[in-house]
DNA sequence: TTAGGGTTACAG
DNA sequence: CTGTAACCCTAA
């Protein structure tokens, strides 16, 4: 692991981490331009930001970009050497470029536009579910999995999916989560859809995954206290908009980390900075509620 | 200004 | 010597 020139310290990282959950990637002069993270990052540029975000995007994936190239390097090298013996080499070095890019893509940008929808396969068959069996009050997990288990071929891991699935399309909205059962969300009430991640964050306290293994916390910390004082600058309305937003990116961006979890630990440092800003989000939104009403 | 390729400095 | 992370250069 590596060796710096003037190496990036955690409180940098987290600010880095927190400024592309919020503004998006790519942003880098828009972070840099953020009056909090500009105090930690003051020394970064927005070049610094955007290859130190690469490094870690790449690091933390199958070492990506510089073992991709050289793999396609040393092919191309072994091919000119080699190629009269053709059969011999050049298989795995394909497989290691094609990790890597469709790694590159599933946890590259699509974190600014905030709402995608992808629809997968799992996402019909699970509306279709819902829709068929008709309960009057929605259709809770085990209900769900029966019906998929009946109707399609069950993979192994349907549960553990059908619970990541469910989380997601509840974080975007599609669906609503009442007591442990799930129903089509009305496209009528968005305030319902907006409610609805912040109701999931209140009753998820389990979070199995991994706390702190660096010092991120302790740097985030200030980030929460920023976070916090920006919001109380705002009015109410404002406060209360942007905290449910915030929420609704940080559930969709957890989901999605631990959905992910099982092939690449990627974006496991987004799930990271996700949840500080929902918390953040959160304590701001309850202050400003004591502090109004 | 940003996304990438490329280079340099340093740890293992 | 090799791999990695910071740094540099340049096209779009």
């Amino acid at each position: 692991m590596g060796a710096p020139k003037q190496k990036w310290t955690a409180e940098e990282e987290a600010a880095l981490k927190a400024g592309v959950l919020k503004h998006g990637t790519g942003k880098w002069r828009n972070i840099l331009s953020d009056p909090e993270f500009s105090s930690v990052l003051r020394s970064r540029s927005n070049v610094d930001l955007k290859d130190k975000w690469r490094n870690i995007n790449a690091t933390a994936i199958w070492g990506s970009r510089q073992k991709a190239k050289l793999a396609l390097k040393r092919n191309q090298l072994n091919a000119k050497h080699d190629d009269n013996h053709a059969a011999v080499i050049t298989v795995p070095p394909s497989e290691e470029v094609v990790d890597a890019k469709s790694l590159a893509i599933s946890s590259g940008t699509p974190r600014a536009t905030g709402l995608k929808k992808p629809m997968s396969r799992l996402d019909n068959i699970l509306l279709e579910a819902i829709t068929s069996l008709k309960e009057p009050g929605g259709s809770d997990r085990a209900s769900i999995a029966v019906y998929i288990e009946e109707k399609y071929a069950a993979p192994p891991n349907l549960k553990k999916l059908l619970a990541t699935k469910l989380k997601l399309l509840v974080a975007n909205g599609t669906l609503i989560k009442i007591k442990h059962k799930y129903r089509i969300a009305p496209r009528s009430t968005v305030s319902e859809a907006r409610r609805s991640p912040l109701l999931l964050l209140e009753g998820r306290q389990k979070d199995s995954s991994k706390w702190d293994k660096k010092g991120i916390n302790i740097l985030t910390k200030s980030q929460v206290d920023a976070e916090l004082s920006k919001m109380r600058s705002m009015t109410a309305e404002e406060a209360a908009a942007a905290a449910a937003r915030a929420v609704a990116e940080a559930e969709v961006a957890i989901a999605e980390a631990e959905e992910a979890a099982r092939e690449a630990e990627a974006a496991e440092a987004e799930a990271e900075a996700a949840k500080i800003f929902a918390k953040a989000a959160e304590k701001a939104l309850k202050a400003r509620m004591l502090d109004t009403w």
